[in-house]
DNA sequence: AATGGCTTACTGACAAGTCAGCAACATGTG
DNA sequence: CACATGTTGCTGACTTGTCAGTAAGCCATT
């Protein structure tokens, strides 16, 4: 009935230093693992997750499909660690920047827009998992949920503070759905049909919103 | 060498008098394969259409798959003939009643986020076959973007209408693309969270885009 | 020498599409 | 009306292909 493992479960030596046991990643391991998560990002991103095939990311970085289960165990954890390096590279483009708040986001988020025009993959990776999340059992479903949930929060507070809190949370978060919403909706437009100019219409649409926000005098409404 | 098809290659026997060889569809035939389209529609929209399979329609009418491939031929076909079925519905909807322009369009777009909010599946099914089409080499993607090309269209035209011409056709078309954004984008997020107000949100943002291109000069715009 | 990083080889599941064949039916002919 | 003819609607069995995941072993690094 010796151990199954080597070092004995019994009681934990005062001193603990254990040697083997442990994970010893080789030195380029790091990387090599990051060049997967990019090339598997490219792949969900432009063929969806369910279709894109383990093989096909494999082939990008030269190795076989059981290659790339070897660093990652399963599709779905690959796909995991896709979104979590991109939240990873997401905080580091803002690094040193405060997080931007009030008038600044809405500059920020704009800004943003402009410059998805000259990032396409990027654009499309992400339209593409986001809502191939909505089908059933999609194991990015949570993860696209709680960014959308984040995200609105953050648009909501942004708005209270520009609008000195005279704002209800109601209206606010009425208008952060529809400022994601907006973004989201034209980047499918646009990603469809070339003619669609998103830099422009983002940044009309953001400002359209803002101001019947902030001015609900001004704005026109609907019967009914 | 003229005939390829039609019978007798050979002297033609005396005595045959083959008369009936052309197609008649069985009746009943019509509403089975309505059947398989609805199935169809539900399967693709909760699955989407490259992770639904025959296998899946079929069972919903009770045949096999190789029965729903005996009237479509092929999955591809299956999904254009749900497109088109689906174009007719819509049509069949507006019967009668005028094509809304004008403000009318609009009041319209309202209602229909309002009725959309009791009909998730069908939204779902929008939504999922929407973003689908954007990945490489979708089948629907034609479809989809000439959707879209269509409804842009109509909607800057009320723009216009409403106007009384006075908006530029660019500010026009960018206000149409937004107001189709925001209502697609607006119903992904209420699909993945229920918190989200799908019918208020999308008033809200119709109302401020169309206050916003009908009256610039109250729009308060961002820096750069 | 040991273990990390792979490969090759394989399995089991499931997919679309083909095909032969069968029962139910429609239709022109007698 | 009757019925032979031949098509329609479908099944079940099969082919071909693709995929994720597993097992075992080879090699180079540590």
């Amino acid at each position: 009935m010796v151990s199954v493992m080597d070092d004995d479960v019994p009681p934990v030596p005062a001193g603990t230093s254990r040697r083997p046991a442990v994970r010893r990643p080789r030195k380029g391991t790091a990387e090599r693992r990051a060049e997967i998560l990019r090339a598997a990002a490219h792949t969900f991103g432009s063929k969806g997750y369910k279709t894109g095939s383990l093989a096909d990311v494999a082939e990008q970085v030269g190795i076989t499909h059981a290659g790339v289960l070897h660093h990652f165990g399963t599709k779905e954890q690959l796909l995991i660690e896709v979104l979590e390096y991109r939240d990873l590279e997401d905080v580091r483009d803002l690094e040193g920047q405060h997080i931007p708040d009030g008038m600044e986001l809405f500059t920020h988020l704009v800004r943003t827009a402009r410059a998805n025009v000259d990032r396409r993959g990027i654009v499309q990776g992400y339209t593409v998992l986001t809502a191939e999340s909505v089908t059933e059992d999609h194991p990015a479903r949570n993860w696209v949920t709680q960014r959308f949930a984040v995200l609105r929060g953050e648009i909501a507070h942004a708005i209270q503070e520009i609008g000195d809190h005279k704002v209800s949370d109601e209206q606010a978060t009425r208008a952060a759905s529809a400022i994601i919403g907006v973004m989201d909706g034209l980047q499918v437009q646009w990603l469809l049909d070339g003619t669609v100019d998103l830099a422009e219409s983002t940044t009309f649409a953001i400002e359209a919103i803002l101001s019947a926000v902030l001015n609900p005098a001004e704005t026109t409404h609907l019967p009914e």
